[in-house]
DNA sequence: CAGCATCCCGATTGATACTG
DNA sequence: CAGTATCAATCGGGATGCTG
């Protein structure tokens, strides 16, 4: 019951947007794509999403196999909305549709920046060639929550929670709301302004956090014949 | 006026879905991508889309830089719609969201298929290994339209008319309705049968025609965890 | 006929309140 | 916390009409 106004076309294009071609569903997707999240986690980082639509969605995407819903083991014992293996697979689709998005010269209107979108982000905004002789382990800590960026030999890794296998202490973390560091990363701030503004604080290698958060830009903007 | 009711989010992908977002909107893209349409082609070739959203759609995807609006000259002097630079960039995006969605363990349901979706489903479903020593070009005709396909050495070119920049005939011409084509390609019926069955013709190296029709397979279907 | 604009109606979405 | 229920606003689909 997704929907029962189908495309009715054969083509995958058509029964991919009959799936997850309803509004907020990609970005209920996007959410996942760092990890399972709680019903509440979701209405949190998705602000504007009305509750009976994240149920309907979280539903729809549930029958369609891209999603699994899941009671975690006692004592936790919350039931948390998980991307099935397939589910998972929409990730280059979701970080080359932003990409595209980001290249929009439609300004980058709105004022809501979820954490998962700036982990994401620093995927599509990585600029291989500057990061090449980089070895900088990451912790970055928004609203409460623990992510890691490892930038090692142009190659990033990034993901929420320490980063596993991982022996070695993070070089510095920095904590800031998802919006204070996409101005570090990709508008005017500096990180020593911001501390000193109040608006991120710094523990470890300020040098090292620095010198990462300008491995990263945002993609030129695409000029396009004059409008209309 | 795409829509006034964005998503007001910074991220690149919600302000992806803020312009190709809506209904159709994407399919409009997917039946641009092999080059200039006019308003009745697409009515055509969508059917389902209602003619003041087929308005709407082109608009939106106009004001958002995504397509151009172009009156072609004398004698023609139709007025096509055409994707931009910017706009040609969806086509990743296009072939993986189809490729995923072709993987739908919920059925292909549906039962029209657009010849722009049948070329492009050739790009994404070759066998390029199976292909490696072939040297293939095919002329395919679907509802009077031709377009090319030409495989070579594990590459394939297609396209809407004759191959440009190429004074070589096609090994052969099929001409077919997308449908009858998708189940020669993909499906259980061979070339021979069709063409007995009044459902395809053959001009030219039928063997090569029919070689090039194995060289393409659907992808598998994803295998989800059993649904709710 | 191509390219929309209008009108009507059902389907989808959104805001809010409410419940186990 | 994790949703469901309700109702208003908006959107999409289909038919139809208008304009060059």
């Amino acid at each position: 019951m997704a929907t029962n106004r189908s495309y009715n076309d054969l083509c995958g294009l058509a029964h991919a947007l009959d799936l997850i071609g309803e509004r907020w569903a990609l970005l209920v997707v996007r959410e996942l794509l760092l990890g399972p999240r709680r019903y509440s986690d979701l209405r949190a980082e998705l602000p504007g999403i009305s509750s009976n639509i994240l149920s309907q969605r979280l539903d729809g995407l549930v029958t369609a196999g891209t999603v699994t819903r899941r009671t975690l083991p006692p004592p936790a014992g919350s039931t948390v909305y998980e991307l099935t293996a397939w589910g998972r697979q929409l990730e280059p689709v979701v970080l080359q549709l932003g990409h595209w998005g980001a290249r929009s010269p439609g300004h980058p209107a709105g004022d809501h920046l979820s954490a998962v979108s700036l982990i994401l982000s620093l995927r599509t905004n990585l600029d291989p060639t500057a990061a090449r002789d980089d070895d900088l382990a990451l912790e970055l800590v928004m609203r409460r929550e623990r992510f890691h960026a490892h930038l090692a030999h142009g190659t990033l890794t990034t993901g929420r929670g320490p980063q596993p296998h991982d022996t070695r202490a993070p070089d510095a973390t920095v904590a800031a709301t998802p919006m204070t560091l996409a101005t570090l990363l990709y508008g005017p701030h500096d990180l020593d302004s911001a501390v000193t503004a109040g608006n991120a604080t710094v523990a470890g290698d300020t040098t090292a956090a620095a010198r990462f958060l300008t491995r990263f830009a945002l993609p030129d903007t695409a000029d396009v014949p004059p409008g209309r």
